[in-house]
DNA sequence: CCAAAAGTGTTCCGAATACACCCATGA
DNA sequence: TCATGGGTGTATTCGGAACACTTTTGG
């Protein structure tokens, strides 16, 4: 064991892991909220968060609570930040590795997950006060998540299996909370390679309906690898 | 206190931060590696790091540590990735919390701290074994360096006050390893407003002599918050 | 006078942008 | 028949990429 542990003022310290959970609604980005469960503070809109449990690894305790919550497991995630400021939490000292994930909101089981857990999904202009320092988690998650997505093709992460060109539209459309011209958006999302035209349409939306796509794989890793122009 | 306490398996842990760092030597992208002090693997090469104090932030920590070695305030850095395995560190469960920063190899002491230090400048392409995890610390630190030099003038960072566009074009040569034409170079450069000349002569790599810039702090600030092309 | 680095303009191409109408269908 | 969302093509502009010669001066 490091001699470190020897001096008075290294001290093992309590690590946290804290989760900013986007999804698509409606159309619009949001954010899944929580009340907090534990003192201080309880009760209290809050990230999901929990504590890192010595047998596991940082990244294992974030998909940890991802699962206990959404019972899905393989979520998009990325680790955003360590926030490891000494007054961050009233409670103690405690450091926390921030994460956020894009989910489909549609999935199963989540619905029924989200609601058993006090918990909300809210847009981004109406979040409301956050314990901690949660707030400037969100606001690094966002900017991250747009930074990525402009050149990575995070948008997918947000869509079901198959989905149509307006589903996608209107996802990216969320990520960076502005108009999107249609005719440039297909021309250069079929011309990418992303897409697998299926022949089904989806009748849901439209009475013409619309073409179902869904994602090439293997086009998919390589652009998250070497990048691609998403910016529209 | 947080009652997580009271749970046998939510336990403190030891948290170090490790700092990746880089300066441009002969036209040339370099790492500072370290000969390792502590037990266990005392000897090899490694990363500069450190335990974090209980009475200092993580980031003070990074900071602290920087200083120690290169005697100097205010250097660029940013936080790189928090790396939490379990079995990263065969001598007890670490959570190491990386950094990555651009120095200017040519600034007071730091010759002389680095040679007092057991430490060298090493290629990126002749980087020898490194204890735990560096190595892949390391490579994720040159990505995400070649990845924000792309938007942000980070470049400047690792050149002196007033610098020549030639030793910036090379700076950029170095992080991103591959030349680049001169004449759009410095069209680029001079066309961004990032630049103030000077009318001052640098004649120490030439018998003309070239021009010496200084940054524009304005811009370089602007340019920082809303990204600007850099890819040649 | 010559070697060695500094400095300078133009053309070309591809990608992003702007923009408006027809199509299919269920109600 | 009409309201609703789906689908399509072209012209323009801007920025990045390619490319070669002249200038200066210390030795």
């Amino acid at each position: 064991m490091y001699l470190a542990l020897l001096y008075e003022n290294v001290r093992p310290l309590l690590i946290a892991v804290d989760c900013i959970i986007f999804g698509v609604q409606d159309t619009e980005l949001k954010l899944l909220i929580f009340k907090r469960e534990v003192e201080p503070l309880a009760g209290a809109w809050s990230l999901l968060g929990s504590f890192v449990n010595r047998d596991e690894s940082v990244d294992t305790a974030a998909e940890r609570i991802l699962f206990e919550l959404t019972g899905l497991e393989d979520i998009y995630m990325e680790q955003l930040h360590c926030y490891g400021a000494l007054d961050r939490d009233p409670g103690g000292r405690v450091v926390s590795i921030a994460y956020w994930s894009l989910i489909r909101v549609d999935q199963n089981h989540l619905e029924f997950n989200v609601r058993s857990h006090e918990a909300k999904w809210v847009s981004l202009d109406k979040i409301p006060d956050l314990v901690l320092d949660h707030r400037d988690m969100v606001e690094r998650a966002i900017a991250n998540l747009r930074e990525k997505a402009r050149f990575k093709p995070v948008g997918f992460e947000l869509l079901p299996e198959e989905f149509t060109l307006g589903q996608l539209l209107k996802v990216y459309e969320a990520i960076f909370d502005h108009p999107i011209d249609s005719r440039n958006f297909r021309k250069k999302l079929l011309n990418s390679g992303l897409l697998i035209p299926l022949t089904k349409k989806d009748k849901s939306t439209s009475k013409k309906g619309s073409f179902l796509y869904k994602f090439n794989q293997e086009t998919y890793r390589q652009l998250s690898q070497e990048g691609y122009n998403f910016g529209f």
